[in-house]
DNA sequence: GCGACAG
DNA sequence: ATCTTGTCGC
């Protein structure tokens, strides 16, 4: 018997193995489609999204957890796994991981309200980092989660040493993003609207789902679920495997489990 | 021309 | 992203 989950089946917005220059002028059309008010409903739940890799095995892996808002319960934990199609290039970066982010995603039963993605959302050369570009193709609001900086500059004196306290992000003049302190005395998160949702709105949420550590929660999970070998929890994992990405539909395996250790 | 450069 | 030991601080 086949499993329910979301059919985000339309139209592709576009393809995503293109050479550099493609992807460059990609990303400045997309950029202009952008939206930077909110457009959320009631929250719901939220999705983290995160990427491991490992070179050995050629293999890249996907984690999506949904969670509970405000709650911040797991609901979901899904892992999708595939070859990897291109290398890391700086201001590229969705072109690497989207395809097998949006993988995962498709194993969602329950659409999630708001994604936080790891890694920029407008905060970015072109203005379309990893988090605003999933916002546009999934068309759900999305938040840039960053760990280091990518463009960008701000008052490191005016930065505040306690959790909660931010500075804005400066790019030609305009505030791309916000350098915010999501845990006391440890080094901040960039964070940037992706895609459906406004800057204030976007830092608000980060805060709301901050449990002590730098990262916040729901990214925090995503990125350990992706890393982990191993889940020792209660909720199951859906672990799913394209062995070719090319050929989306040739061999596919998806399993339940609590217990994986495929590389 | 010279640096900087999400994950 | 990944590698990789001990160690400083709340």
């Amino acid at each position: 018997m086949k499993k329910r989950m979301l059919k985000m089946a339309r139209t592709p917005l576009h393809e995503w193995n293109l050479k550099t220059e493609a992807a460059i002028a990609l990303q400045h059309e997309l950029a202009q489609h952008i939206v930077l008010e909110d457009h959320l409903g009631e929250v719901r739940f939220i999705a983290g999204v995160d990427m491991a890799i490992n070179e050995e095995h050629n293999a890249a892996r996907a984690a999506v957890v949904l969670m509970s808002f405000p709650e911040l319960e797991i609901v979901e934990r899904h892992v999708y796994e595939e070859p990897i199609r291109m290398p890391y290039v700086p201001g590229l970066l969705s072109f690497r991981e989207a395809p097998s982010v949006i993988g995962a995603f498709e194993q969602l039963r329950q659409k999630p309200d708001l994604i936080m993605v790891d890694g920029q959302g407008i905060a970015h050369p072109r203005r379309l980092g990893i988090g605003a570009h999933l916002g546009l193709w999934l068309e759900i609001p999305t938040i840039g989660c960053a760990k280091s900086l990518l463009t960008g500059k701000y008052d490191k004196e005016k930065l505040g040493e306690e959790a909660g306290s931010w500075v804005p992000l400066i790019s030609r003049k305009e505030t791309i993003g916000a350098v915010v302190r999501t845990r006391t005395r440890v080094n901040p998160m960039f964070i940037s609207p992706g895609h459906l949702i406004s800057l204030e709105t976007s830092i608000r949420y980060v805060l709301a789902c901050g449990k002590g550590y730098r990262l916040p929660e729901p990214t925090r999970q995503a990125d350990k679920l992706s890393k982990d070998n191993t889940t020792p929890d209660n909720t199951d994992v859906n672990f799913t495997i394209n062995y070719s990405s090319s050929q989306p539909d040739t061999k596919n395996m998806n399993v339940q489990v609590n217990q994986f250790k495929l590389w």
